[in-house]
DNA sequence: GATGAATGAGGTTTCATTCAT
DNA sequence: AATGAATGAAACCTCATTCAT
């Protein structure tokens, strides 16, 4: 993962199709999906930010959900690929001694992708809930995969006696509101207040450990 | 606080001039938004799912908008109501020795008040990122009221020593987040999951009071 | 059957929810169906002939092929409706005795018929074949109905001995496509032409017999 | 005139630049405005059903209306070819004792002709009325030429007491309606019934034969 | 000759809103 | 208060045609 960490950038590489103007269309969308929503977004505004005809929209997206959806399933697969990585346990049991250890890897990472994707991940959770193949997506992927895993992971640190005996699925629900709760507010509903970025991770990664982790 | 304690109802008993068809514009609004969103509705579907004319709905709300609001702004007062009451403080001073106690008593109320209301709160939710007006109630009322008493509160606690030495803005954050997190997760992200609510409501108390408390 | 035998003013006196637009665009989109063909013209055009704004057009029929419908539809209700008389036998026996007695009597009234509903006609003919509703609705109602009587007919009146022992529906078949090829050259061809109506109906109908009948 | 004697075929070795894409093109119009008529067929169906680019149809043909009109004149010009070679008058004369003779030489040409060009008849029935052009070109060449033509021939028969005395031009058109109404009732309306053609054809001749022959 | 991205005019349809009844 | 026909702007989308490659 490179610094610059950005889905759509990453979508202009892979996909060697992709005309100037198509890739005009997509950075405009994300703009406007992200600012006004997808269902107050009007193609023809798009076309006009993005510099180009409506019907070049059209040529490439057959619809205007087409063009949702070219934009949020790329950033859904990035988002989730490094949980589905195959030997990620192996990798885990050895590096990481601690859930904690863990948690900090993980989250750095997994902050700076979202960091970097802010609008797309604002899409992402508005849209969902409107749009039942998202919402399909979604769960085989976020709901299924990633917390699948993560649950596995909790069982395994729990385990080990570093976690206390709370149902995993419930330590886990908490690591991940935690984190979100923190790139929601952070991002999303006060971006222009001032954050000490470093010292909040810190204290959230805290929280939850102290939250979860068996009294010494 | 009722059993019932739905901000329709209240609504509808609060205001007297409201005439049945108004009752049912209301109604249908709330599932239409709260369903597919404030800008993928129709005025005309609302009309026809309350079987009213198209004509009546602007009789009663000069615009669309106007309807959202009529419908939301009832919603954030009710929600934050508990908070703006003049002598909260003494009332807790006395009550709650404890923060998980005031934190039980609060969750309570609030959850119970959520869980009744949920189709607005979704809406809230989803409408208030693309409204500058409802940003802007959301902010004054939410985010500084209450906001500003619960850090007063925690900084309340901290000062009496059962709270670890975090900013306390913090530590409210870390509150609200596991809070919303479970409401959010329990009714909107996975609703058709079997939950043992109680049990998952004392389990985010107890995360919360580990996370925050000062180990003994 | 007045002499003004036109479906569009029975359908204006019949169904008696029309507004006055609604009138106007019936007759707006008769017009240019019938001269431009329905694919060919443009429903921003038919609202500007009724004088009407374009959304009018789809308060009334959810789209551009339900106004087809809505025209078309009638038009085949009325062109079959002397057909499916139950008691159509009865009456013919006693009163028609001779097919060129009955044939007379029927090609009279029909041309009558169609003379006062040529535009119809003409858009009846073209659309059928693209559409495969029309289509269904023609074979059930023309080539099923209306045939078959026909047929029956035929083979009452071979039985009496006025008609030449070939297969009774090659004795249909003959017999409309005389009457529709006189009308289709006379209005649709040829409408520019002078002709002598009554003289060309009576040769065809010779002609028709004639052809048809035996030989004394 | 060979047996397969299509139009289209003969189009292609007449005329020697057609590329390969050329002719897929031609084919592939042929077909949709067949089956969806020239308005409702989009350029760029045709180049996807041609396997072309879409640029492609318009290196060959300035516009849409071009391809209608490069399809459709051969059609005309094969379809009155037999009529206007100059000495059909010689031939007749002494070929075709009676006009049933004469009728069963041309219609066994002629319907063997369509039957092998049924799509391209469809496209020129269905397009005359609404283009101009084509129904000038219609008048001129079939309604002129070719009806004049039969007109003559018909008093020659009338004159040799074979046909009944009544207007020539109601002899010939009773001739066609009768031929075309075959046609269009075998191949347009009823195509997937089961015909015996042969004995349809004689039954048709004999139809038309008895209803203009002089009683004997 | 062939391509296919791009265009922009125009197509059908939706929608919030108005207004006479 | 309620209706629902009417509106016209604007939505999404299609299409014939052009043009650089």
């Amino acid at each position: 993962m490179s610094e610059h960490d950005s889905v759509i950038e990453e979508l202009f590489q892979e996909e060697e199709g992709l005309t100037d103007k198509q890739k005009k269309i997509i950075i405009a969308a994300v703009e406007s999906f992200s600012e006004k929503g997808y269902a107050a977004t009007s193609t023809s505004e798009i076309a006009k930010k993005a510099g180009v005809a409506e019907g070049t929209i059209f040529r490439h997206y057959k619809t205007k959900k087409d063009l949702l959806m070219g934009i949020v399933s790329p950033m859904m697969a990035k988002l989730i690929a490094p949980f589905v990585i195959k030997d990620l346990y192996k990798v885990i049991d050895h590096k990481y001694e601690r859930y904690e250890d863990f948690l900090r890897a993980m989250m750095e990472n997994r902050i700076a992708f979202l960091k970097n994707n802010m609008p797309l991940l604002k899409i992402l959770i508005q849209e969902i809930p409107f749009h039942p193949e998202l919402k399909e997506q979604f769960k085989e992927h976020i709901a299924c995969k990633v917390f699948e895993r993560f649950v596995n992971l909790v069982e395994f640190y729990q385990k080990k006696g570093q976690i206390i005996n709370i149902p995993s699925y419930s330590a886990v629900r908490m690591t991940f509101t935690s984190i979100f709760g923190f790139l929601i507010t952070r991002y999303l509903i006060l971006p222009e207040a001032e954050w000490n970025d470093e010292e909040e991770i810190e204290l959230t990664i805290q929280f939850i450990m102290h939250g979860l982790s068996v009294k010494s």
